[in-house]
DNA sequence: ATGCCTATTGTGAATAGA
């Protein structure tokens, strides 16, 4: 079974490209985030067989899963807080898979209330995973962290001191998930420095100047069905590119 | 450190992203 992950940055300013790139690809089940729209383009993705569940927002976040096979107990919305009105969190079964597309809050500026939000929305997260684990099946957290979690995440770590990506809050709040049970997949797989999944618009894709923030987090059942993980650059070299590029994960 | 670019809303310039 293969699982991606793609903060799109618009599904419809992407629609070419991720129709190009699910045809080529046809992974069992797509994680997709900042789709930008209170409606999903559902038409073109339903022709090529896909079912869509997406919790929408006008112009900014939103998140949908999309898959091969008929998803299960879809839930849209991460618990712990009615007030909070932003679509960030979509999570569903597929074919005994619990899978969850996440869109992190960004969280700068760092002196602003965002920071405080991140950091409540990771604590709601980790109290949501902790339940899932109950279940002792295998689950897939796939998404924008929005988290560099080590040095060697990003080209230069001086760059990113101080950023609500690399702030130790942050980061500890993304390895306590890893202590609770789950699995950085592409971590565990390529221990290796300077692999990325973001490079921004002014020119830090042509000198290859990125970060790891886009993650697959996999329960102990899940992570046992690991066998590959994979950053597919592609994408980002298209013109009109996401300035994030997918994550696969394979699992047997 | 900021925002060189991109997207949205809506038709000009502000907001957000990371």
């Amino acid at each position: 079974m293969r699982i991606a992950t793609w903060n799109v940055n618009s599904i419809r300013a992407r629609l070419p490209i991720a129709l190009d790139w699910i045809q080529a690809q046809r992974p069992d089940v797509l994680l997709l985030q900042e789709i930008k729209t209170l409606e999903f383009p559902e038409m073109e993705f339903a022709s090529l067989g896909y079912q869509i569940a997406y919790v929408g927002q006008k112009s900014y976040n939103g998140v949908a899963i999309l898959s091969l096979h008929p998803m299960q107990d879809v839930i849209k919305a991460l618990p712990g807080d009615p007030a909070d009105d932003h679509s960030r969190y979509i999570e569903a079964t597929v074919e005994g898979v619990r899978v969850a597309s996440i869109y992190l809050p960004n969280g700068n500026p760092v002196a602003s209330d965002k920071f405080p939000y991140k950091l409540r929305w990771m604590d709601r997260l980790y109290a949501h995973v902790e339940g899932l684990l109950e279940r002792e099946m295998p689950v897939a957290l796939g998404g924008d962290y929005n988290v560099i979690p080590e040095p060697k995440d990003c080209y230069d770590p001086r760059a990113w001191e101080g950023d609500a990506l690399y702030r130790p809050e942050s980061r500890g709040a993304f390895r306590a998930l890893q202590h609770l049970g789950y699995v950085d997949a592409f971590r565990a797989l390529h221990p290796q420095p300077h692999y990325y999944t973001f490079w921004d618009y002014f020119g830090n894709w042509e000198r290859d100047q990125g970060i790891r923030i886009d993650h697959f987090l996999l329960s102990p059942q899940a992570a046992d069905r690991l066998t590959e993980c994979s950053i597919d650059r592609e994408p980002r070299a298209r013109e009109k590119p996401s300035d994030h590029t997918p994550v696969i994960v394979t699992l047997s």
